[in-house]
DNA sequence: GCCAACGTTGGC
DNA sequence: GCCAACGTTGGC
């Protein structure tokens, strides 16, 4: 999994390795220093196959090839898009796949406030990618890292599980990608089903945020890779097929992610299938086997499946003879293709396939057909939905509900999900690579005559005066069902850094992703040294399984040793004093030799540079504050295997527990560690904290303690009065940890009367100190009695 | 890189 | 000519 990261974040210029060493911890630090030699630095891709993935048979031959599995593919992209004519507006309509009208049809999102609407709430689509005990979980992104997003189904790991440092055992679970087996050879041309076998996108398109239970942790680690393979068995399909037939056709499987609970799903539930455009690059969903261009590149007769031969009445006795074309009572003229008045005054008999009957001026067609289908992949929901919503912003710039046009752009609700995501990813790759199709700013053009785009103002009037930079950003709010996004955006004025704040809702999970950038480096893609230099930074304590959000190279702590007693566990060491480069392994403690990892906790750490003070400055609003005066790197869990023995050591409970935290925001440094009694320990990272030596430690049944410098925080304390005896939900562990951020520690007092004058005068505590005093205090009372005394 | 603004185009 | 909305531009 770790070389899977490291394959994954594809950055080899990024660092210089520099030394680490936890702070405060002596103990371990020995181990680390260790680790670091026998850390294996991951093979970082730094040579990508010419542009285009390799054939999937490459994975079979590295089972125990761990550099090998850890590399991942980026699939072709076609930079060569064809230039084709100028052709924008409204999309033909004919063009438009039929909607059937048992589809439910979404409602107009009437007496939403428009930031509920922005942010689609409409109708919930079951995410098959999400589970909400999903863990671990990846940091869903870090900005300078162009391939990890969320969803990124252009990337492909060759052998999913591999040689990972966790699996040096074979696993005999290992899948290869599942191949598709065709029941109709004759027509079915051969390249074409290669291709198709192995178009990564094909497998990514439904497994790619696939989430993994976390409730059966692998014992080796290599279970989680594993099961992102576990992709529906797809039944063999006659090319001859028409769309509807496979869109409705059911895959079963019992681990396809959207698996309803007989176990089958229909496809049209699930995303669409995403191939790439042999034609135009682009990728598109693909809607059968065998579909190798888009829709817009597609010849025509396979454009359509074969018409149905209608009636209407066109006249008084006459009748008109043509294809379906179901109309909607809201707009009619949409779904008619080229009903032009003159046909209708004849009998037209238009049931010929579409390239038959007009090939000549149905080039220009195509090519209009195909830039202006770019925005629609004609399948999605959105693509699918006929009805403005008439409330978002775009909808209330429409004339027809009185807005003035400026925008000029579809409703929220009905632009392509699809394209939406794409956009977001390509976007975030390279510009070399980013669709076509899509707004795409050329600066190399000389500038035209006649100037278009937004008009110079030096005073910008906000047609949307609720939308502001720092509020909701609706962007991506056509992924209403599964994926909501906030973004908060930030800027700290007279200050070089910008942080900025992504609230991400999936389903049921929400989790805020922070991003830390500085200025002068915000453009990481043309400086990777500056990014390799602390610049830019991804504080998450989301725990994503997304192998998609793979995004830096593990950093490996064994807690090995960890005890259940608190005494040392004040002193496990999870932060690293020197600033390591980012995405690099920067230490690893030492794994046993049979790679078997048993009793052992391994945590998979990823170093993500700079400090989260963004929670520190989100935080002030609320109650907490934590200074921090300098930047410090807090790395962050991002997979947590559980490698302890038996189930006798799990506790469901406290598992819940410990995945609902990985999904929640903990105040700043705080992370949670899941290790062997079960006992779930919380650790704060920050040497800087003055809570660096704390620990709290909720065991089964939640009852919880919190030790301080090795030592016991006596139960009569009154933190223990102020929170819950047991520490059940969240909001509980969160509540304790804003109040520990409160304390301080107790420093003790010195004492005079021990040793002789030439030693050094060492401090010490009452017998009852109360270790945790607050931060404006020096002593506890027991402490200051002492000294009186 | 994002996005508001708007010229432009296809469909009717 | 109107409408819808795609694609482009420039500001930020």
């Amino acid at each position: 999994m770790t070389d899977e990261l490291n394959g994954a974040l594809a950055e080899p210029e990024m660092t210089k390795p520099e030394k680490t060493s936890p702070i405060g911890a002596d103990v371990v630090t020995d181990d680390v220093v260790n680790a670091v030699g026998n850390s294996v630095p991951g093979k970082v891709m730094s040579e990508s196959p010419p542009d285009w993935l390799k054939p999937m048979e490459e994975d079979e031959d590295d089972g125990g090839d761990g550099v090998k599995s850890s590399e991942w593919i980026i699939m072709k992209t076609n930079d060569d898009v064809p230039k084709v004519k100028r052709g924008r507006g409204r999309p033909r309509k004919g063009s438009h796949p039929v909607r059937s009208k048992t589809e439910p049809i979404i409602p107009p999102l009437l007496g939403r406030t428009r930031s509920s609407n922005a942010s689609g709430t409409a109708i919930p689509v079951p995410d098959p990618a999400h589970t909400p005990e999903a863990l671990p979980r990846k940091p869903q992104s870090i900005n300078h890292n162009p391939i990890s997003t969320s969803e990124k189904p252009r990337l492909i790991p060759i052998s999913p599980a591999g040689g990972s440092s966790l699996s040096t055992t074979p696993n005999t679970e290992f899948h290869s990608p599942p191949r598709l087996t065709r029941v109709t050879p004759l027509s079915i041309d051969t390249s074409v089903t290669q291709n198709f076998v192995h178009t990564p996108a094909v497998k990514l398109g439904n497994v790619s945020r696939q989430s993994v239970s976390f409730t059966e942790p692998g014992k080796d680690g290599t279970e989680l890779p594993i099961q992102l393979w576990l992709c529906p068995p797809m039944e063999p399909i006659s090319p001859t097929k028409t769309q509807d037939m496979f869109s409705d056709q059911i895959v079963s499987s019992a681990n396809f992610p959207g698996t309803t609970l007989n176990g089958s799903v229909t496809l049209k539930e699930s995303l669409p299938l995403l191939s790439e455009c042999e034609s135009c690059g682009s990728a598109f969903p693909a809607q059968k086997i065998g579909d190798v261009m888009c829709y817009g590149c597609r010849p025509k007769y396979k454009k359509q499946s074969p018409p149905n031969i209608v009636f209407r009445k066109v006249g008084q006795d006459q009748w008109e003879v043509g294809k379906t074309t179901k109309k909607t009572k809201k707009h009619p003229r949409k779904q008619v293709l080229k009903q032009r008045p003159e046909h209708k005054k004849t009998v037209k008999m238009d049931i010929v396939p579409d390239g038959d009957d007009d090939d000549d001026d149905d080039d220009d067609d195509d090519e209009v057909v195909k830039k202006r289908s770019r925005r629609m992949c004609q399948q999605c929901d959105a693509c699918l939905r006929e009805d403005d919503c008439g409330t978002c912003d775009f909808c209330v710039d429409k004339p027809k509900f009185g807005g003035s046009n400026k925008k000029k752009q579809k409703c929220r609700l009905r632009q392509c999900k699809l394209q939406s995501r794409l956009h977001g990813q390509k976007g975030n790759i390279v510009e070399g690579k980013r669709n076509p199709s899509l707004p795409r700013r050329r600066r190399d053009e000389k500038p035209k005559l006649k100037r278009r785009g937004r008009p110079s103002k030096k005073q910008k009037l906000r047609s949307n005066p609720w939308e502001d930079d720092d509020e909701v950003s609706y962007k991506d709010e056509d992924d209403k069902e599964d994926l909501r996004r906030y973004k908060m955006n930030g800027r700290r004025k007279g200050g070089k850094r910008k942080w900025k704040y992504s609230f991400k809702e999936e389903e049921e999970d929400v989790f805020i992703e922070a991003v830390i950038e500085e200025d002068g480096a915000s453009n990481t893609e043309e400086n990777p040294d500056i990014l390799a230099n602390q610049t830019s930074a991804m504080v998450s304590n989301e725990m994503h399984s997304n192998t998609s959000g793979l995004s830096a190279q593990g950093l490996y702590y064994n807690m090995s040793g960890v005890p259940t007693a608190p005494y040392v566990l004040g002193s496990v060491p999870l932060c690293n004093s020197n600033p390591a480069p980012m995405g690099q392994v920067t230490s690893s403690l030492p794994m046993a030799d049979d790679g078997t990892q048993n009793g052992f906790l391994q945590i998979e750490m990823v170093r993500v540079g700079s400090p989260p003070s963004h929670y520190t400055e989100a935080a002030q609003d609320t109650e907490q504050h934590v200074s921090e005066p300098q930047q410090e790197p807090t790395p962050v869990i991002t997979h947590i295997f559980s490698l302890v023995g038996g189930e006798n050591d799990r506790d469901q409970g406290l598992m819940e527990l410990f995945t609902s935290l990985g999904q929640t925001v903990l105040p700043a440094h705080w992370v949670g560690v899941m290790s062997k009694g079960p006992i779930l320990q919380l650790l704060q990272c920050s040497k800087i904290s003055s809570m660096a030596d704390t620990v709290v430690q909720i065991e089964k049944g939640y009852f919880y303690q919190v030790s301080v410098q090795n030592q016991p925080l006596l139960l009569m304390h009154a933190v223990y009065s102020r929170h819950p005896t047991c520490l059940e939900s969240v909001d509980d562990v969160v509540s304790l940890l804003l109040d520990l951020e409160g304390l301080g520690v107790c420093q003790g007092y010195q004492n005079f009367h021990m040793g002789s004058q030439r030693e050094p005068r060492m401090s010490v505590r009452a017998a009852l100190c109360d270790l945790l005093i607050p931060k404006d205090e020096e002593q506890c009372p027991k402490c200051t009695h002492a000294v009186e005394s």
